[in-house]
RNA sequence: GGGCGGUUAGCUCAGUUGGUCAGAGCGCCUCGCUUACACCGAGGAGGUCACAGGUUCGAGUCCUGUACCGCCCACCA
């Protein structure tokens, strides 16, 4: 070939989609053909990663491009090795996420969910996820992953849906599954409970009311007037004075708390209260809980919309009296704020306990707030009736298999964080008031009103059998699924080939922002449905984020398109640049000169090997690596002990994990060292008379470049 | 209230068993259209490696403390 029929330019465009679709054809990117080729075999131990599967919310980001990026790098590098490998692609439903999107396009419609309708609702989903399902895919292919498509898999597919119900029915029966009215997270937009890991917590400034509750006693035993009049607590003569910051739920109280130690409040415990706007008479009880050194050293306990007074109410006994709607409107508990929304009726209310003289002053202060992690909705604690895994049992064999090794954590700093969160778990909601997702697999009798758990569409009460029953509303937090994938995508709970060849997978490999949300629960129902562990190393990587640190999202307007990044400057070079651009665990800000770079450094490589291969002559023929030793130059000598020493550097960082290094050396090795001095210097003998030195020459440039090529392959 | 990470050239960041570790990319300055590459080549300026102690023959690299920045966890009414 001439240098005219190479372009000086190197053109990915040109290149990767031709290669990609060629790879793909050939069956590459499948174990099975390493085995046909005989490039291993099925005794070998095999190398195994299951791709987290992206949310069908929408496009690709630049978290999925890193993602992609190392784990194409670490399944390239196994095959090359020999080992079998397989890397499995597949997509997640991602209940609240994709419903809360669709609901966003409904809205411009001008429609709600409501509208429509449960299952045409649904149906909207599947069409939502048929687009972008199918978008997502492409967009992996040109980020150029070398999974194997044919094992796709959605957790919504047949057999995945098979899996969380067998995996809910085995827990239920033992135990680890229970239905209970407890405190739950409630986001008033989504109108369904969310777990404590789907709470954004943020210090906002608010305010502190202090507030009074007027005491009963002889003279005084409630209410002279209406509520609002001004004179409501007119013969009042005695207080108890609470401090809140949520004075809308002051409606919901069902007792006033001190501290058993505070001898302030000692001769009031036992007395009742009279609670402002309602007149409801409510006890004054000593609680442990109570810090006396905090606003008034009284508080209002409400136990239905606050998790320490959930507690206080069950020490005590007390009624948990709900003020709310699943909108958070006041509901008829509320008695003249019936209606209106909570902000609305915390402004009327503190108005008008300032009329009634109730009102003590207002402080600012500042506290954190829960949101909801999809919609930013501010979260009202409220107590309600949900299904929850019984975390404890899970998670101390998920502690245990990480302390023993099984499972090792890089970097592993990260494994310290794992033992404090795990140790301190409290029990998972996994139901949701969602309709998008896996419907809980338990039927109510109408007649008996017996719950039963089923893996198939029971017809008849197990208890009764009543053919009048009804199955739970509610779908599961979409992590129940996710925390199933490494094995229910390769057969589970199905005794298959693959899931006995290929699990445990190998490497866990995912952002460290859901090693909690995703890979503690893949431990746990890992070890409950499998009876093993379901990797082997889990390796975090870093969140990207834009030149300015910001996380990059849609809203901020920041995101950048790992496409439009193709585009411009090559997959390759996006993906080097997502390689070497951080180390473990930690964030890296993506810049566009450091992609330019790389899209240069391709560059570098497309002309060293034109160089190369334009200088060979018709008559060259390899003579891989044996060389007469007593011929070579000083300079052959040198370049061939950089490149071995290459080789073995850049081996042991991909065993360590250490990518980026890796790939800097690499790139060090072939500017600087081949380009710059070895193809300068060899010019001499190439372009000189001496036909066996050409030869020499020639063999070694075209030796030492193909087997860096080797090593930058993945 | 706990825990973690960061602080290295103007900018963005590497530097994992303490001794060519003071580096890369971009930017900047000087040259250069030499038969791979101007998405290039040759050369150059630029850092008391946050601060204070300590261990050591020797410390960005280990220990202690401090200061900022960021993140995670946490039922602070």
């Amino acid at each position: 070939m001439s240098q005219k029929e190479m372009p000086k330019t190197y053109d990915p465009q040109a290149t990767e989609q031709r290669l990609y679709e060629w790879w793909e054809a050939q069956g590459y990117f499948k174990p099975e053909t390493q085995f046909k080729k005989g490039l291993a075999d099925r005794s070998q131990k095999p190398f195994v990663i299951s791709m987290p599967p992206p949310n069908v919310t929408g496009e690709l980001h630049l978290g999925h491009a890193i993602t992609a990026s190392i784990e194409d790098l670490m399944v390239r590098y196994h095959r090359m090795k020999g080992e079998p490998t397989l890397w499995v692609p597949g997509s997640d439903h991602a209940g609240i996420a994709t419903q809360n999107v669709v609901e966003r396009e409904l809205a411009k419609e001008g429609l709600t969910r409501h509208d429509l309708g449960r299952e045409k609702f649904v149906e909207r989903v599947w069409q939502w996820k048929e687009k972008y399902g199918s978008i997502i895919t492409e967009q992996h292919r040109r980020l150029g992953v070398s999974c194997d498509w044919e094992r796709e898999r959605f957790t919504l597919d047949e057999g995945l849906s098979r899996a969380v119900r067998v995996a809910f029915v085995r827990l239920y029966e033992k135990g680890l599954i229970y239905r209970g009215t407890y405190m739950v997270n409630w986001c008033p937009r989504c109108e369904t409970a969310i777990s404590d890991l789907e709470v954004v917590h943020q210090e906002e400034a608010t305010k502190l009311w202090y507030v009074r509750y007027p005491l009963v006693n002889d003279r005084w035993q409630g209410a002279d007037d209406a509520w609002g009049s001004g004179q409501w607590a007119a013969g009042a003569t005695e207080y108890i004075e609470v401090a809140t910051t949520r004075p809308e739920t002051i409606l919901g109280d069902t007792a006033v708390a001190v501290s058993p130690n505070d001898p302030r409040y000692q001769p009031l415990v036992g007395r009742e209260a009279i609670l402002p706007a309602l007149g409801r008479r409510i006890p004054i009880i000593a609680d442990p809980s109570v810090d006396p050194e905090f606003g008034t050293g009284a508080v209002k306990v409400t136990p239905a919309h606050d998790p320490t007074d959930y507690e206080i109410g069950q020490r005590h006994g007390l009624a948990a009296i709900n003020v709310l709607t699943d909108d958070a409107k006041m509901n008829d508990e509320a008695g003249p704020y019936i209606g209106q929304d909570r902000y609305e009726c915390r402004r009327n209310l503190v108005a008008d306990l300032q009329k009634e003289g109730l009102l003590v002053k207002i402080e600012d202060y500042s506290h954190s707030l829960g949101h909801c992690q999809r919609c930013d909705t501010v979260i009202e604690p409220r107590i309600s009736t949900q299904w929850f895994v019984k975390v404890k049992p899970l998670a101390e064999r998920a502690i245990e298999v990480v302390r023993q090794g099984r499972i090792r954590i890089v970097p592993e700093r990260f494994t310290q964080v794992y033992y404090n969160w795990m140790e301190n778990i409290r029990d998972w909601c996994i139901s949701r008031q969602l309709w998008w997702g896996h419907r809980i697999p338990v039927w109510y009798c109408d007649d008996c009103g017996q719950e039963m758990a089923a893996v198939t569409d029971p017809t008849q009460c197990q208890h009764c059998g009543s053919a009048a029953i009804h199955q739970d509303e509610d779908v599961l937090d979409t992590w129940f699924s996710s925390g199933l994938w490494p094995f229910s995508t390769l057969g589970w709970p199905d005794d298959t080939p693959d899931l006995r060849y290929f699990y445990p997978t190998t490497v866990m490999e995912t952002g460290y922002d859901i090693l909690f949300f995703w890979v503690a629960r893949m431990i746990m129902l890992g070890l409950e449905c499998t009876g093993n562990i379901p990797f082997s190393t889990i390796y975090l990587h870093g969140l990207i984020r834009d030149e300015q640190g910001q996380k990059m999202s849609k809203s901020r307007g920041n995101a950048i398109d790992p496409l439009e990044v193709m585009n411009q400057y090559g997959t390759d070079a996006l993906r080097f640049t997502l390689l070497t651009g951080s180390t473990p665990g930690n964030d890296m800000k993506l810049s566009l000169s450091r992609v330019e770079a790389h899209r240069n450094f391709a560059n570098k490589i497309w002309n060293a090997t034109r160089f190369v291969v334009t200088n060979l002559g018709y008559s060259f023929t390899v003579g891989w690596g044996t060389w007469d030793m007593a011929a070579l130059t000083l300079a052959d000598r040198w370049i061939l002990s950089r490149h071995n020493r290459l080789i073995a550097h850049v081996t042991r960082l991909l065993e360590a994990y250490q990518f980026g290094e890796a790939g800097r050396q690499i790139y060090d090795f072939l500017w600087g060292e081949f380009c710059d001095w070895y193809i300068e210097i060899s010019k001499l003998r190439l372009y000189g008379r001496d036909a066996r030195q050409r030869l020499m020459v020639q063999r070694i440039l075209v030796y030492v470049l193909e087997r860096v090529l080797r090593l930058l392959h993945p």
